[in-house]
DNA sequence: TTGTAAGCGTTATCAA
DNA sequence: TTGATAACGCTTACAA
């Protein structure tokens, strides 16, 4: 910037008023000299410096579990966008539902200052949260939330109302017995969807077996085996499926292709999430459809609202709804497996 | 800083040595008192203000075209893994295959001082890859290339030899009009495979028909589906396929299923980089399996060899070898469609 | 072993 | 309309 200055013929005051307009008075003329300097010299402002004087910065954390789960990943794709458009550059960070690992990152992310994150977080965590929030930094949460962290919006979907969709269309192709493999109760969508589901079930008298219900971690996949072999295995065996763990729902389907369980005649199933690959499935997935795109547009949205000066008070909450969307793998229960 | 300083009746310099170790004696006691001072004032250094100091960062950046394409998505998973083993946090930026875009994310991260970048990048911005050299930012290339950027490592797989294997096992099936579906001239990607496709025709004595390729940029979906129908139109029609162009691999996957299109019957099918759907199509797919996570953690292990003292010198460039995944969508030609 | 002070590249205040 | 100058929070000679 110095160099700018002197080549300009002005002082680095000037130079650093026309890099930010309307922060003081400068001459056409000069301003004109000024911006002909930094095009020569290929100057370029050192915002690190620019931060450390105005206290603040463009950069916001986006905090996620695995990138390589295609929710996320959308997600991420979604949110660094967004996040461009207002001119924020995003730190991306995973957690690998490791509640640890997402501490460390966490610190990370304060000490790089950021101003904001946007987390879908392990939920294994709230004081750090509740740190996050007391440094000022400001915090969404995205898909999942954590209870009990003053100040922090969140955007998720009506979770509830998806699994209780999900099990009425099973329901009213006249299943009785359907099993719901969800995530590990510490995951608040978890919860959510096992209330809707228990709330459908209630509601059409379907059977309420606990055994119909497994909760698995979301990164263990042997976890999910066992449970498809359990709830197969059942007497009777369940004949609807909810696959509510994303993370787990491409090993849960190559299991069953694998162990040659005709979808829909012996199993009908519904998936949580419309990856890409679930259309492509023979037969297509009935799915239950996130709206990903406005999830992160509006966890930015929200976030960067409250980076301005009017920040809003109030912890906000929106929910979208997601849609079924019905495709070939659900269909009334069959005779049953014969062997 | 100060108000630990204060709190632990020291010198700020006194805490700035026991914060980084090894920089200036301290004695034992009075680093006890420093480190209890740091936790009870929950005091976090400004990494931004060490950054000025010191002139360096620990951050990188990932420039990539689209996260919710499932190989990058992989990669930057595994590289912000990677990048965190080293204590370096992940700065990510998308391009969604636009030079423009790309050039805006350079300068941000540029402006944020990174310490290198690790990138595909779209292949139409050497100017701006070489001005980020010469800023002094490291740069390591993966997957794809761009010549005359002085001073960039790449790391890739053998385009050229996997390109090759693909078209020699369709040759061994006994197909002889094998087309190929890839990404556009200006990927580097897409030459080299072109050109181990080339080579095999040439030592098989297949049919090198020019229509049998097709160059089709990354996003163009509708061009995917032309290119689609053009390959079966063709009279002798296409009876192996290579889909080298992995941004479209899905679109094409699901037209050829809608089109009633019979795999392998009618058409054989080879894809690049094994997504998990891959193998839940019926039939699975044969694919070529990219070494991802190699990937990733080569280029973050050569970026952080030139963050160190000792850079080395020369331009590195490594090439790791993908594989052949067969699975039942490769079968020799049969009559063709009837109709 | 510790303290002091200069300076990293900016912005902001205040005089000129 | 412009120029000095003092921070911002840290590191690092160098002096004590």
């Amino acid at each position: 910037m110095k160099d700018v200055a002197r080549h300009a013929g002005v002082s680095p005051g000037v130079v650093s008023r026309v890099l930010n307009e309307g922060t003081g008075p400068v001459a056409p003329e000069t301003r004109r000299r000024v911006l002909a300097s930094i095009r020569t010299l290929r100057y370029r402002p050192h915002s690190g410096a620019r931060e450390l004087k105005t206290r603040t910065t463009n950069t916001i954390g986006l905090v996620l579990a695995d990138v390589s789960n295609h929710f996320f990943a959308e997600l991420a794709d979604h949110v660094v966008r967004a996040a461009r458009a207002r001119g924020l550059g995003v730190l991306l960070t995973t957690t690998q539902e490791d509640a640890a690992l997402e501490g460390r990152s966490l610190d990370m992310l304060m000490d790089k200052r950021v101003r904001g994150v946007i987390a879908a977080p392990t939920g294994a965590n709230a004081a750090a949260w509740r740190q996050v929030r007391a440094m000022g930094v400001q915090l969404v949460f995205v898909d999942r939330t954590v209870d009990r962290v003053p100040g922090a919006d969140v955007v998720g979907v009506d979770n509830d109302g998806a699994a209780f969709a999900a099990t009425a269309h099973l329901v009213a192709h006249g299943h009785r017995r359907i099993a719901l493999i969800s995530g590990p109760p510490w995951a608040s969508t978890g919860r959510e969807r096992l209330a809707g589901y228990g709330r459908a079930l209630a509601e059409s008298g379907a059977d309420r077996d606990p055994r119909l219900v497994c909760e698995i971690d979301f990164r263990d996949a042997a976890g999910a085996d066992a449970a498809l072999d359990g709830l197969l295995a059942l007497d009777p065996p369940a004949t609807g499926l909810i696959v509510c763990n994303t993370a787990l729902a491409e090993t849960l389907a190559a299991r069953v292709r694998a162990r040659g369980v005709a979808v829909p005649g012996e199993l009908s199933i519904v998936v949580f999430h419309d990856a890409p690959w679930t259309a492509l499935m023979t037969p297509g997935l009935t799915v239950v459809r996130h709206p990903v795109e406005a999830l992160a547009a509006r966890a930015v949205e929200l976030l960067s609202g409250r980076l301005g000066p009017e920040a809003p008070a109030r912890r906000r909450e929106v929910r979208l709804s997601s849609a079924l969307v019905e495709r070939e793998s659900v269909a009334p229960p069959g005779p049953g497996r014969t062997r």
